[in-house]
DNA sequence: TCTTGAAATATTATCGATAATCGATAATAT
DNA sequence: ATATTATCGATTATCGATAATATTTCAAGA
């Protein structure tokens, strides 16, 4: 008894439903801001433009929702979520505190396989063509290294804060041209956390995430 | 120009989707244990108890997939989340570092407004007649203590953990009658915060919610 | 000119029905 | 007897169309 295609390589979704796809090609609309703030999206432009009724565009939005990337008005359908300085403040700054338990918790159960998986998602970074490539390599990367501590709903909350946030990195990306991310530090935040060494990973994190906050706030106030 | 009831009293929403009343009431079915882990939530049952289609029903079970009170099994539904010692532990763990934060900050924001607001929440704990009243006034509580925070994007993560670990108290509650909660400990919290001890406060939260977490955990291993 | 109000339009929310998928059972072949 | 395939019943996922609601247009009156 042959199992059909168990799961090959990396990356490929065995097959993924019609509302998961229009969901994750609004999502990059929207953290790349190829969507601007505050835009309506209307399902029966989105049905069109995948050939689809408006039932699964639907179950799309209703995912980007709960995401917090679009804002619903009862009877007057959706908008991409405006960007609010207060919004990222208060995401990072959670993000500091849930992350430096994630990291520290990790710190002490990195295993080989991990370590591969982390430094895999660091040259995808490095090797990233397109601005939603650099994102989508960045998220993994902050997921192998969060991963190992085994705190799957922190871990959750943190992906989702992570992804209310790539809005704003997205904005800066695409006014200041600027921001490669420095590879430099991530590679030394994985350094510390295959040393073993979470608590000093925990405060090497803090700065990270707070010195892109306010380069955000900086480019949001008026570049 | 009138406007037209411009949120009146307090608890009175104008006017609730069909999806939202769906979903409240099998929210409340789920955490009073009404309907027992892992027991399949059938699209056509639920329709067909509350006279619609099955659109709006689909609506108010992709609410509680992302409130993680339900999973779902693709093309084949959903089905109230089984109970998980782990699941619980995490949460609760979460919990505390998260209500920590706000109850501190809230401790210093505290206006006369949310200490009547706080009030009412208790002795509408005192007067619960049902074990759903009992969790919806308890949850009024704790959202008076954290609201004045200002810190709305942590209140609603904790909002979240609360309504995740709400089924386990009501699966304890529903096993050993057990378990009103005790009314001395809020009010010693609301003195606390009244009184802009936030970091007594915090450490006051901890074993409360901690002793509530061994409570679940011992009925959860065998009663 | 500005406001007011009512038709016209556009969009969401819901419906009833169909297509697609799954699990289990029966039928067939090895 | 075992394993594989085909069929069936039940349920989800999707569709096309309708009803409900909001926005726009535009003409009439102050």
């Amino acid at each position: 008894m042959s199992v059909i295609a168990p799961a090959p390589g990396l990356g490929i979704q065995p097959q993924q439903s019609i509302p998961e796809r229009i969901a994750d090609v609004l999502r990059r609309d929207i953290v790349t801001a190829e969507i601007e703030p505050d835009a309506p999206i209307k399902q029966c432009h989105i049905a069109q433009r995948f050939g689809v009724s408006q039932a699964p565009v639907r179950e799309a939005l209703n995912q980007l929702i709960a995401e917090h990337l679009v804002v619903h008005y009862p009877n007057r359908g959706v908008r991409v979520a405006p960007l609010v300085a207060a919004e990222l403040e208060e995401a990072q700054r959670l993000r500091i505190v849930l992350e430096a338990e994630l990291v520290t918790a990790a710190a002490a159960n990195f295993t080989v396989e991990d370590t591969v998986v982390a430094e895999a998602a660091l040259t995808n970074i490095a090797n990233a063509k397109s601005v939603s490539d650099l994102m989508e390599a960045h998220d993994a990367f902050h997921d192998a290294i969060y991963t190992p501590a085994g705190s799957p709903i922190t871990l959750d909350i943190v992906r989702g804060l992570r992804g209310r946030c790539s809005r704003y990195l997205g904005f800066m990306w695409r006014h200041s041209g600027n921001a490669p991310l420095s590879s430099a530090e991530h590679q030394k935040l994985l350094d510390l956390v295959l040393a073993g060494k979470g608590g000093e990973a925990a405060a090497f994190l803090a700065p990270h995430i707070q010195g892109s906050t306010d380069a955000v706030l900086s480019c949001l106030a008026g570049d």
